[in-house]
DNA sequence: CCGATGGTTTCCGTAAATGGAAACTATTGG
DNA sequence: CCAATAGTTTCCATTTACGGAAACCATCGG
């Protein structure tokens, strides 16, 4: 029983549709926790969670002022996720080059 | 009940540190279910699970030959998650150009 | 001060993910 | 044909995710 890793939160975070609709409002601009939970078709306690959910992945912050939340994303939300990726992609293209030189080598047949 | 998008297999994929791992070792050159399981210190049972995730995220390829089935990655592996996230970033820089425009044009004060 | 509002926490039920044991299938090697 | 091997499926137990109802807390408006 480890805790979970930052990577394991983050790829979480974006794997519900509902999370990633907030992720597409709050990155055209800030909104509160109603502003969020309405177009997600959710009530509050749930749009509470799943907010939880992005904060703890790192995507977002959120501040309180008065009786309002405000969410807002982060401007390095994605940077794990692209370095990441483009770590894989690096030793992916790398890899088929091998095999495309393996395949030149070959001798030809008939 | 609605069939999981297409988006969610894929993050729901890479949520796990295992596949992660799997990933990784896939990224240079295809193996072996048993080859992929050792690694990640699983029985072969949990390494078909977690190669189905995969594959069912699009993220892989397997072919059976004989009795031995080998994994490779797909070459636009990761394009849907690369699509997802640029429109996201292109939109976040957006807010936080109108942000600073915003900014620039208030008032100075004293 | 009182009611309405925004948010939070707790609790509950359901669904899904995870991991292994055991049993089964299909191939390979001798 | 027999034994070992690679993979697959089924079953089970544990854990976690998810969503809403209800109750609670803090703050704003009049």
């Amino acid at each position: 029983m480890q805790q979970a890793q930052p990577l394991d939160r983050i790829f979480l975070a974006l794997a519900d549709p509902g999370r990633r609709g907030m992720i597409e409002q709050l990155a055209r601009g800030p909104a509160t926790v109603k502003e969020l939970a309405r177009p997600a078709n959710m009530r509050l306690p749930s749009a509470v969670k799943h907010l939880r959910v992005l904060e703890e992945g790192g995507i977002v912050v959120s501040r309180k002022a008065g009786r309002t939340r405000t969410y807002a994303m982060r401007r390095d939300a994605f940077s794990p996720v692209n370095d990441w990726v483009s770590a894989r992609e690096t030793a992916l293209d790398a890899a088929f080059d091998r095999l495309a030189q393996a395949v030149a080598d070959m001798p030809e047949e008939e």
